[in-house]
DNA sequence: CTGTATCCATGATGATACTG
DNA sequence: CAGTATCATCATGGATACAG
């Protein structure tokens, strides 16, 4: 089985953090964490690369987990912002400590992957 | 592949950041930050229901990158011992900061996800 | 504009069996 | 003991088309 991002997994503390490290997951947290408020299309145009299928399942999931919170406005054409909530800030902040110190260690794992491969092949 | 203009992570980065948050990754770094050192069949044997490949295709990535030392000793039957490296202390304590916030907050979660369902279906 | 529905290629995963 | 090899399966994510 695998270990899957949204339901299905035994222990409950796995599938959060499946949710908040998810590829997308990750790039949602920390740009709304950044902006405040985005709509729908300012995080797909953002995060770039994402297709609509995948942000919107993952906007529910973090919905779902309280984390990111929904307001569509009743007018045509749709309007609807994304927020974090107080969880989803303090998930945001979490996640955004990791990836800042594992941009700040790239060039270090890129040296041992390099020695890695070379002394092997 | 190009990522977003609210983020910056790049790919090499969210490799990494794969590597350690994933499901048999984080176990492993744990496991051995706890332990200090550990044998191949102590880790598979602490960890549970990780299979010999997953777990030999972890401790790979981990080595390669630079987090996980490992040891083999000469002597039959093999004896093979495997502990962190200090940037995969530094990792493995990222980590576990993050599992523990997760893991503290997992009630307010399932709160959430109840109020969430609840309300729609 | 903000989604849903469906199909499908890909790749991860774990069971099993085997090896040095 | 510590892996490696092979294979079946099944979720994941992307593309596409369409709807409200």
């Amino acid at each position: 089985m695998k270990y899957g991002t949204y339901v299905k997994v035994s222990c409950p503390e796995r599938a959060i953090l499946e949710h908040v490290t998810s590829r997308w997951g990750v790039l949602v947290l920390v740009a709304l964490l950044d902006a405040g408020t985005l709509r729908f299309s300012e995080l797909r145009d953002g995060i770039g690369d994402v297709s609509e299928k995948m942000l919107t399942q993952t906007l529910r999931t973090l919905e779902r987990d309280g984390f990111v919170r929904r307001h569509a406005r009743p007018v045509i054409p749709p309007h609807v912002d994304y927020t974090l909530t107080d969880l989803g800030r303090e998930a945001a902040l979490k996640v955004q400590a990791l990836a800042d110190w594992t941009s700040s260690r790239v060039p270090a794992v890129a040296a041992a992957q390099s020695t890695y491969d070379a002394a092997r092949g």
